[in-house]
DNA sequence: TCTTTATGGTGAG
DNA sequence: TCACCCTAAAGAT
């Protein structure tokens, strides 16, 4: 459950059977977090936040659950009662009189006092929350504009959560595409027209993706590949994970290439390199 | 039963 | 740039 728009949809399900309740019971998995137990058990809870791909259930006694799921951590909500047999690792349980919200698998948890979140080393140096209500095109093209990004390629930008929160190696390929951008030009080179295609873009993919529950490709072009037979991992994405096959708008070959560790796909065709 | 891979992130050099 | 941490599933043997 990786990347921005996957963590805010698993956000709104816990919400909507924690928030304004009482947990009534807490379990950690993590011998470590056993002690907080008592912290947050007997506690409403009043609402979920995500920061990227951060994770926050907030109490109204001012703690909150800080946890991020990296690329494992999976969380499920279900009404309380026997839980779902699983190889999986349950690390926390939150259980109100109704409900059970778990999360599995995931290794970054923690506990804090709500005012004190602002010092968490991985809160402290997030960029804006791409899915943030509050985000628009303009301030995305201004951050692209900055000199502290300036020098920086697009691929490496735009899996810097200090530059924007919440994208994630999907997101980054699939956003550079619909930019018709090349991930390797830096951002001090774009023009400013090319730099508001790109802000558009990354809000319009990454909110496309939040509705979807991660189906980047547009209804038409899904249904059709749906009709086809695909299954549902193979028709979500333009370029991601489709290097050796056809692209969708020219038909030509999408390539995968390797920087930093991590696998960037792009359509040469499409995203050309500067001239 | 092993090795590899993954939609993530940190820290050393 | 690289090694490493983390966990689970898929692939190779």
């Amino acid at each position: 459950m990786p990347e921005g728009p996957e963590i805010r949809r698993a956000a709104d399900c816990i919400e909507a059977v924690l928030a304004g309740e009482i947990v009534e019971a807490v379990r950690f998995g993590l011998p470590r977090l056993r002690r907080h137990a008592p912290t947050l058990r007997g506690h409403r809870v009043t609402g979920l936040e995500t920061r990227g791909k951060a994770l926050l259930t907030h109490f109204e006694h001012g703690w909150s659950l800080y946890s991020h799921n990296q690329l494992y951590g999976v969380w499920r909500v279900q009404r309380r009662g026997r839980l779902p047999k699983t190889n999986r690792s349950l690390r926390v349980a939150l259980h109100t009189a109704s409900h059970s919200a778990l999360l599995y698998s995931a290794s970054d948890i923690s506990v804090w006092r709500t005012e004190e979140l602002a010092a968490h080393p991985f809160l402290a140096r997030i960029g804006p929350d791409i899915l943030s209500p509050a985000l628009s095109w303009r301030v995305i093209a201004a951050r692209l504009g900055e000199a502290r990004f300036a020098r920086r390629q697009l691929a490496d930008l735009y899996l810097d959560q200090a530059f924007l929160a919440g994208v994630g190696n999907y997101l980054r390929a699939e956003i550079l595409f619909a930019a018709g951008l090349d991930p390797a030009r830096r951002a001090g080179d774009l023009g400013r027209g090319e730099r508001g295609r790109l802000a558009r873009a990354t809000l319009a993919v990454s909110r496309r993706s939040y509705e979807t529950a991660g189906i980047v490709l547009p209804p038409r072009l899904a249904g059709r590949l749906e009709r086809e037979g695909l299954p549902r991992e193979r028709r979500r994405f333009f370029v991601f994970g489709r290097d050796g096959h056809p692209c969708y708008r020219c038909g030509g070959e999408v390539q995968r290439y390797e920087r930093g560790g991590r696998r960037l796909y792009r359509c040469p065709a499409c995203q050309p390199a500067a001239a």
